[in-house]
DNA sequence: CTGAAAGCGCTTACAG
DNA sequence: CTGAAAGCGCTTACAG
């Protein structure tokens, strides 16, 4: 295999910012200068130094600008791509971005096993291509891994309550009054059985407030005896035997309250499979409030976590770490439920 | 705004290939050729030099690399998010990176309205980057802009029929055979006034080679008077609409033939709300035999169109552009159908 | 407020 | 087969 370079085309086609100051007549450190909106230009150089720029269409390139300064690149960590609710988190980054010179650029965790390897693994690769900070979205890994990295560079982490001291800032849905919420919507429809099918392994902060929520709910409306948590894995096997266990025993729920929508789709597949009628049957909430809640096959009722909001103060925030701050902040938005059929009124039992 | 540089943690402490060649007891030069593994290199050094990276865990930077040589990134550009079939194709181009240097970054086209303004800032922003090359999936562009783009760097077109001489590599589902097999089962199982729900506007040649052939087999099976395509944006309202329309009119077909499943399911929909089965009153068939169409609710007949394989095909051509290739070369992925209940054989009419 | 020079961490001819 | 030196396109002290 040749040591060709077909990658860059003929050199010297890329305008520099050598060219910019030749044509406007000013040092490569001025036009530097008016690139990094740095003090110290004055109007008059700066105009000139931007009508160049414009003319020359020069377009500065981040590997250089990296070598010493940023890369005005931002990495967006995705734990998988199948879940919508992530492209709601990825339009908020977008428009909090559009305005400045940043540019995320997304990874996603897809391999399934060893996901903490994985996952780390995309982390240094971001490292190596010189993101100026990170945004990771539920994160699977120690809160320790999290704040030794927040040391290394600026990081925002969607989806995590350990807070890490100053490393990193968090951005999230409260989690602990959503599961709440549910319950509250639940028992509030006459359903009092109510399970919980959380996700395994349970090591996420996540997870734990909205267990949490779902039990201090339970019991404080009166129902702590029908407290009934389940645990399955993304998997969609794991999710189905799961569900279905869980509805063919002897003690069947009146009502399950799902991690998240897609497993309260599978949910509602297995519960048709079964000859069950959703919610006669019994009910199903999921979490989310994917887009896909809205169709009448599914007709899910689900809490609305805001993921666009959650995308666009994760980027904020972290373009402020990226401008020097050094303390970290921590932002919750608040849950909401969507009702909708699947959860609906519960008629009189015969 | 201070100017201080919090993005570079302490400097020094990354280690560089400098400190690996004094550690190994060679030349920078030497450290180099071993990384990218040029020859004129003898066992003994190459030795030397993996063992002093081992041991001071080196890993270069890949803007410092891009200065001169290759970044080892490539860029992925998704038309949205929110189709889980391109979660697929993602696994694929990671499939096929996952032995070598390269790691592939994504951006994705959210905004709606000017799609062609969003992509090519999104394009641009990508070869700011310094890109190694670029996999575009589904473009909403000219053919000639992706000529113009393949002069500039390596680029693999999936979901694009239409050819650019040698400026691009494309890799393709059938989609022409597609459509027809769409038909033939459809047909097969007692279906005959089967309409089709395209994407509008249909300026691309997917959509073009699904609509030719549909019209071809239905014209072939001797159901060329009941040829009837309708066309509706990816806007979910869009799709209601048309849906409906297309359902209440005078003469309701037995199937609709859908351009992606996401449609195919918001057809569901549509359909149940208004009171018809499916498939007894309509059947409906979509593409890209996602996830979601095992679900029992959807229970989606649908072609598959190996996504992953798309992916890992795409990935593989576009590292050997980068290698030097400089012709193209053009793969196409035969389709399949997956029979489900939405489209299950027709009951004999009262 | 402005500019000349050094340097970021690699790769690339080129000389030995 | 190996290495010393130049250079990629920027930013950053530093001097004026």
């Amino acid at each position: 295999m040749s040591e060709k370079e077909p990658t860059a085309p003929r050199s010297g086609e890329r305008i520099t910012i050598r060219e910019v100051a030749q044509d406007a007549g000013v040092s490569v450190a001025a036009v530097s200068k008016v690139l990094r909106d740095a003090y110290g230009v004055s109007d008059a150089l700066r105009a000139k130094v931007r009508a160049s720029m414009e003319k020359l269409s020069y377009r500065p390139r981040a590997s250089a600008r990296g070598m010493r300064g940023r890369t005005y690149t931002i990495g967006l960590i995705f734990p998988d791509l199948r879940n919508p609710f992530f492209a709601d988190i990825y339009s908020g980054v977008n428009a909090a971005l559009e305005r400045t010179q940043y540019q995320a650029m997304q990874g996603i965790n897809t391999t399934s096993g060893a996901l903490n390897m994985t996952s780390s693994a995309l982390i240094e690769a971001m490292i190596d291509r010189q993101m100026d900070g990170l945004v990771i979205i539920g994160p699977n890994m120690e809160t320790q891994v999290l704040t030794d990295l927040g040391a290394r560079l600026p990081l925002v982490v969607i989806g995590q309550h350990d807070r890490g001291g100053d490393a990193f800032d968090t951005v999230n849905n409260d989690d602990q009054l959503g599961a709440r919420l549910v319950v509250r919507y639940l028992m509030g429809n006459g359903y009092r059985k109510i399970a919980m099918l959380s996700l395994s392994p349970s090591n996420s902060s996540i997870i734990q407030q909205r267990e949490i929520g779902y039990r201090l709910e339970m019991m404080e409306l009166g129902a702590g005896d029908a407290i009934n948590i389940v645990r399955a894995s993304q998997v969609v096997r794991d999710v189905q035997v799961t569900v279905r266990r869980l509805l063919s025993g002897p003690d069947r729920p009146d009502a399950i309250f799902c991690w998240t929508d897609l497993m309260a789709f599978e949910a509602i597949s297995v519960a048709t499979e079964m000859g069950l009628s959703i919610p006669e049957d019994v009910a199903i909430v999921g979490y989310d409030n994917t887009m896909f809640c809205d169709l009448a096959q599914n007709s899910l009722a689900s809490v609305d976590q805001s993921g666009e909001l959650l995308g666009l103060q994760a980027a904020r925030m972290l373009v402020e770490r990226i401008d020097g701050r050094v303390t970290a902040e921590h932002f919750m938005v608040p849950p909401r439920i969507v009702a909708r059929a699947s959860a609906g009124p519960r008629q009189p039992q015969d």
